[in-house]
DNA sequence: CCTTGAACCTGCGGGC
DNA sequence: TGCCCGCAGGTTCAAG
């Protein structure tokens, strides 16, 4: 389910009802997400306290007093709810941390494209999963000089470079088309052909912040750990809207796929020419 | 290097 | 009602 939004909304979630608790059992009831669930997982966290929630892209990153940090991705379809010990289990919840004082915290993740790991926070830097990406989409090394730089070399249209993880994180496919169509960008637009960087990476911000505000998007049924959906899936100006009238200048949406992915936006207020 | 397409997996909604 | 197809918020890997 998420992008940068939806995990940061999950983030806050978590920290909010279990940061400072302790971890008396970790049930694992099935490993194989995109890679195996480490075996010493069970072990490693029972008995530790949660000490810190941190988000890098669309990875969490729960850091526990035993100095180890817990990392996850909710791929597609991944989500983390906080429930009491009465509730009963779902299909496809895969692994529940039993909290002091009777809370469960659940994830759930049906299509499985998720990852759960754990490591020691001193070699945080160099793993795998974290050692290549971008800049995180608020921060000062998102530049301009950055960015132009970035996408003078890229040949591609524009839109699936913006959801390169390398170049910058936490903008997927929703974001991405949201972002161009606030900048006036066509998402068809070669990288190097792009000349408002300022402009894009404000768009990028805007969307972003105004997303986690809304408490990200739920589309089919994403949770915050709070229980409660998002809000944002009303914001969207072009994604999920094909052939319905864009709400600025009343013609209607287009689609169309590129990379594999569907990209939505407005011909008229992103034509190929205006940036 | 860069780019594209397929693969991973399950569920849901639309069309017949 | 039931079946089949296409599609879904991500990432990785092979191949061009």
């Amino acid at each position: 389910m998420p992008e940068l939004p939806e995990v940061e909304t999950t983030r806050a979630g978590l920290e909010n009802t279990i940061k400072n608790f302790l971890i008396q059992k970790v049930e694992v009831r099935r490993r194989d997400l995109r890679q195996p669930i480490p075996v010493r997982l069970e072990g490693a966290l029972a008995g530790t306290r949660i000490v810190g929630v941190r988000r890098r892209a669309k990875y969490l990153l729960l850091d526990v007093d035993s100095g180890e940090v817990l990392l996850v991705h909710l791929g597609m379809s991944g989500s983390f709810s906080v429930r009491i010990q009465e509730d009963a289990l779902l299909k496809h919840d895969h692994v529940i941390l039993y909290l002091e004082g009777g809370l469960r915290v659940v994830f759930h993740d049906p299509r499985r494209f998720g990852v759960i790991d754990l490591f020691a926070s001193a070699r945080e830097h160099a793993h795998p999963l974290l050692a290549h990406l971008g800049p995180e989409p608020f921060s000062d090394a998102f530049s301009v000089d950055y960015l132009k730089e970035n996408l003078r070399r890229r040949k591609t249209a524009i839109k699936p470079v913006l959801m390169d993880q390398q170049l910058v994180v936490g903008v997927g496919n929703i974001y991405a088309s949201e972002s161009l169509f606030l900048c006036g960008i066509n998402p068809q637009l070669q990288s190097d052909k792009v000349v408002n960087h300022g402009e894009l990476i404000a768009a990028i911000r805007a969307t972003l912040q105004s997303a986690i505000a809304s408490g990200g998007s739920t589309l089919r049924d994403f949770l915050g750990a709070s229980g409660k959906g998002g809000y944002f899936q009303h914001q969207f100006r072009v994604y999920n809207r094909a052939a319905e009238a864009c709400f600025t200048c009343g013609k209607p949406i287009q689609i169309q796929v590129q990379s594999g992915r569907s990209t939505y936006w407005c011909a008229t207020c992103q034509p190929i020419r205006k940036n």
